[in-house]
RNA sequence: GCGGGCGUGGCGGAAUGGUAGACGCCGGGGACUUAAAAUCCCCUGAGCUUUGCUCGUGCGGGUUCGAGUCCCGCCGCCCGUACCA
């Protein structure tokens, strides 16, 4: 071994070719080793990758590898979300066409991720935006409809009536559109559903089964489905109608003094004829759109001259339109029960309404005032007639039994997930693939007619939806009656895209989706890792997907991903300054400030610029670093080593130039150790034998644990100790040993060492060391020596050394005998190879 | 508001109720060198009357022989969010 330095630059190259050439990666269906699939979320190709991608790729690659050396047939292949908006924007802005905008992205991306030296199996790679895959797509689509999950319905929709188009919620800013600024209006049109709700239950209750999701996860999908269990009864108005509400505390129903009913509800709508309620419902219509807003926002409302007659009492309970009450959910209209609920207590105060208690912690605080809110806890029922004494439970059931018999309401399960509208009046996205007929009506595409294709002749200078607009895509004959029709013009939601990505990757004949036999090899996903951004929509959206395949027999599997990981964002210190004329801060990059120890000064001038937080890398702040640069100047290896030292993996990682020199550097010294490598050396070295296999077992289940950080901190350890080593055999294995636990997060480096040394194949190919459990406990260990549970002094024992060896060792201490200063001695502790605490 | 998470040196962070600060970064000192880079060695929570002692894991209590860890009550920050009847 001649060279003193690793060069990366050529190293890198080396091993990736070495890797593509012997199809190091390629996952092989047929083989007879159990079967590991880690998935990382694929990509948007917006054209560069960025320090997040490069994190979430190196974590799920350090697992690619290393369930590989433990003797794992591993998938880990890598694809491209390649539809949606940026595509359709750059081609608006740049005037290029949205494929080959996309096209181009991804090669450059695809060649970014190469040069980090990912584990990944390019084979299977494939795009969303492929015919191919978009046609199978269709075909799945089809599918769902005929088990009668697809159907249509009038959706509201946001559309700018400059742009002539549909826009997503992101694209309205204070109710304008981003591009036009013209006044959004809402327009009804007919849309595609998925029929999600019939899986609500079933989405819900495989939520107990996924153990390896984090709870905070399992927590977001829960409530998003929010399953909640009520009374729906109606009240009979003064008018002669009914109102029919909903409520989930049936048994507050005699603590109920209003009825409030939603701006939109059908009541409301009718007495609009009176401008003074159109101008109070045109008021809640305006109101703030966020949550955080309209948590401070103030109850309204409005009383209108309708009364209700409450079903037990016959009392004459005012109805008002009020602003909180959504007509999404449940009925669109509530009883008010101020007692005990916040928001109808605030209401109630509001408008002088009686606020009566029907629940106390003890039937003889029945007529205990309240202090200035609700009371929404648990307790006894009372003043509530034929409810009094009893449980809130026991009540609920009694006044849902009382309702039932009596025909005026019954029991039920309301969901708060709503099914999901894939329907997008764009371009850059999978045509769904049916034809309106005027003769046949809606007319499914014929199988063996797909792909729907996408033309490519389309212009995006003039406004709307280019397949719309387009000259001949939309006119065919209808596959029924052979009369001319029109295709539909709609695209699905790219989340569709997503949705079943996962099994395209575990198997891809032409003729069909997937196949089911291949797909049962690898699914369920062992390790899907990616941000917790997706932790409701496209994680919800995938399992659902994957349980209606089931449904529909195409699949066995219910749950895609068996083990979820989310981790946390790469962050970077920002430098600005105040512009004093706008009163805004200026932001710089990192490239622009010289940034020591005491602060940051701009290059430009060479003055001073504050040092902000460390947040999240955003063009809009400066604080990108561009892991190409970082690459060609450190090597792949050193930036993988950074993706995983230090910060837990679900955690921020603060990026800095200091910890990327560090890392660079410890590639260099465990060169220099892997360089010193004497298979010849004689000797043994029980010591650093013990070390190395305590190491091995180690790092082995910190990976698995996917604690990279703690894996790192070993691995350190181990260099250190053997680098302090005199030359031995024991030696000789342990630099063995690090070069084959490096190799899953510094595979360059430990190709390139393994080959110097002598070692057959590629490293990527070799088994994981084997340890000897014999090594893994030391025969000596330190044991504390406490009084009063303070450290006095530490002394070596043999491990498994009796209670009253160690107690006579901790009483021989003159520390603790300075310590104890002649008192009575009270009490020994003693917890074997770890301590003796003296109570005196 | 609600739900979840977090709070440990100058910084990122370790620590099955059992020696707080592993490991890394920054910083300081030294060696090598004509010099620099690179590398190597040592020091690096605070304080003190320095064989050692006291204090120290956001704040205040508690349980325990022993608490960063468990319990109760606060404070602060972060993430998510749906006024969901």
């Amino acid at each position: 071994m001649t060279d003193t330095r690793f060069d990366p630059s050529v190293a890198d190259g080396r091993w990736q070719r070495a890797w593509a050439e012997a199809g190091t990666f390629t996952a092989d269906s047929d083989s007879a080793k159990p079967k590991s699939y880690i998935l990382e979320m694929f990509p948007y190709p917006s054209g560069r990758i960025h320090m997040g991608h490069v994190r979430n790729y190196t974590m799920g690659d350090v697992l690619a590898r290393y369930q590989k050396m433990r003797g794992f047939e591993v998938l880990h292949p890598m694809g491209w979300d390649a539809f949606g908006m940026p595509a359709e924007n750059a081609a608006m802005e740049k005037g290029v066409h949205p494929g080959g905008w996309t096209r181009q992205n991804i090669a450059q991306m695809k060649a970014q991720l190469q040069r980090i030296g990912f584990a990944l199996d390019w084979t299977r790679e494939f795009a969303t935006c492929d015919p191919e895959y978009y046609g199978h797509e269709q075909a799945l689509f089809l599918d769902l409809y005929e088990a009668g999950l697809v159907y249509r319905k009038e959706s509201t929709v946001n559309w700018d009536p400059v742009d002539m188009t549909v826009l997503a919620n992101e694209q309205v800013i204070d109710g304008k559109g981003w591009r036009s600024g013209a006044e959004v209006e809402k327009r009804k049109l007919n849309q595609w559903f998925l029929k999600i709700t019939d899986f609500a239950d079933d989405l819900l209750e495989g939520l107990d089964s996924l153990e390896d999701w984090p709870e905070k996860v399992r927590l977001m999908q829960e409530n998003w489905i929010g399953k909640s269990s009520g009374l729906e009864f109606s009240f009979d108005l003064s008018d002669g109608g009914k109102l029919a509400v909903y409520s989930t505390r049936p048994d507050t129903i005699f603590g109920a003094s209003f009825c409030a009913i939603a701006a939109d509800h059908p009541i409301a709508q009718a007495l609009a004829s009176d401008p003074e309620v159109a101008a109070f419902i045109d008021q809640c219509k305006k109101g703030a759109a966020t949550a955080a807003a309209l948590e401070t926002a103030e109850k309204l409302g409005y009383r209108t001259p309708i009364t209700a007659k409450h079903p037990f009492t016959g009392a004459a309970l005012p109805v008002f339109i009020a602003n909180f009450v959504l007509m999404e959910y449940g009925t669109g209209a509530v009883m008010g029960v101020p007692g005990h609920d916040q928001r109808d207590f605030e209401f109630a105060t509001k408008y002088g309404l009686p606020i009566a208690r029907v629940v106390a912690s003890d039937p003889a605080k029945a007529d205990e005032p309240f202090k200035g809110e609700a009371e929404a806890g648990d307790g006894i029922i009372v003043n509530s007639d034929f409810l009094n004494g009893m449980s809130v439970e026991d009540a609920k059931h009694a006044v849902i039994t009382r309702a039932e018999e009596g025909g005026w309401g019954e029991g039920r399960t309301v969901w708060r997930l709503r099914d999901w509208g894939v329907s997008r009046q764009r371009y850059w996205g999978t045509p769904i693939p049916f034809i309106h007929c005027d003769t046949c009506g809606v007319v499914p595409v014929p199988k063996e007619q797909l792909p729907v294709t996408l033309p490519e002749d389309v212009s995006f200078d003039i406004p709307g939806n280019p397949l719309e607009r387009h000259p001949t895509w939309k006119h065919v004959d209808c596959p029924k009656c052979g009369k001319a029709a029109r295709r539909e013009t709609d695209t699905l939601d790219t989340f569709v895209d997503s949705s079943w990505y996962f099994l395209r990757f575990a198997s891809q004949p032409a003729d069909r989706p997937f196949d089911p036999e291949e797909v049962a090899k690898w699914m369920p996903v062992q390790h899907y890792i990616g941000g917790i951004e997706h932790a409701i929509l496209h994680l919800l959206y995938a399992r659902f997907w994957t349980r209606a395949l089931a449904h529909t027999g195409k699949i066995a599997v219910q749950e895609p991903f068996a083990a979820l990981f989310t981790q946390g964002m790469v962050t970077h210190e920002t430098y600005s300054r105040i512009d004093e004329a706008r009163g805004v801060p200026v932001f710089f990059g990192p490239e622009e400030v010289d940034r020591t120890s005491e602060g940051a000064l701009l290059l430009a001038d060479g003055a001073p610029v504050e040092v902000g937080r460390v947040i999240k890398m955003s063009k809009s702040k400066k604080n990108v670093v561009d892991p190409d640069a970082i690459i060609a100047r450190h090597g792949a290896d050193a930036v993988r080593w950074f993706m995983l030292s230090d910060s837990p993996p679900e955690r921020d990682l603060p990026w800095s130039d200091a910890g990327i020199e560090g890392c660079a550097r410890f590639v260099q010294r465990l060169w220099r150790l892997f360089s010193a490598h004497d298979a010849g050396a004689t000797g043994e070295d029980k010591a650093l034998d013990r070390k190395t296999h305590q190491t091995i077992a180690a790092v082995a289940s910190d990976i698995e644990a996917l604690g990279f950080n703690k894996a790192v901190a070993r691995i350190y350890e181990l260099t250190g100790a053997t680098e302090k080593a005199a030359p031995s055999a024991s030696r000789s294995a342990a630099i063995r040993a690090l070069v084959h636990l490096a190799a899953p997060m510094m595979p360059h480096l430990a190709e390139e060492a393994w080959t110097n040394m002598g070692g057959t194949g590629l490293i990527a190919d070799a088994p994981w060391p084997e340890i000897d459990p014999a090594l893994l406990v030391d025969d000596e260990v330190t044991i504390a020596i406490q009084h009063m549970g303070k450290l006095r002094d530490t002394v070596t024992a043999p491990k498994g050394s009796s209670k009253e060896d160690l107690e006579a060792l901790a009483l021989a201490s003159a520390n603790l005998q300075r310590s104890v200063d002649g008192a009575a001695i009270r009490k020994v502790i003693v917890v074997p190879d770890r301590l003796v605490n003296i109570v005196t």
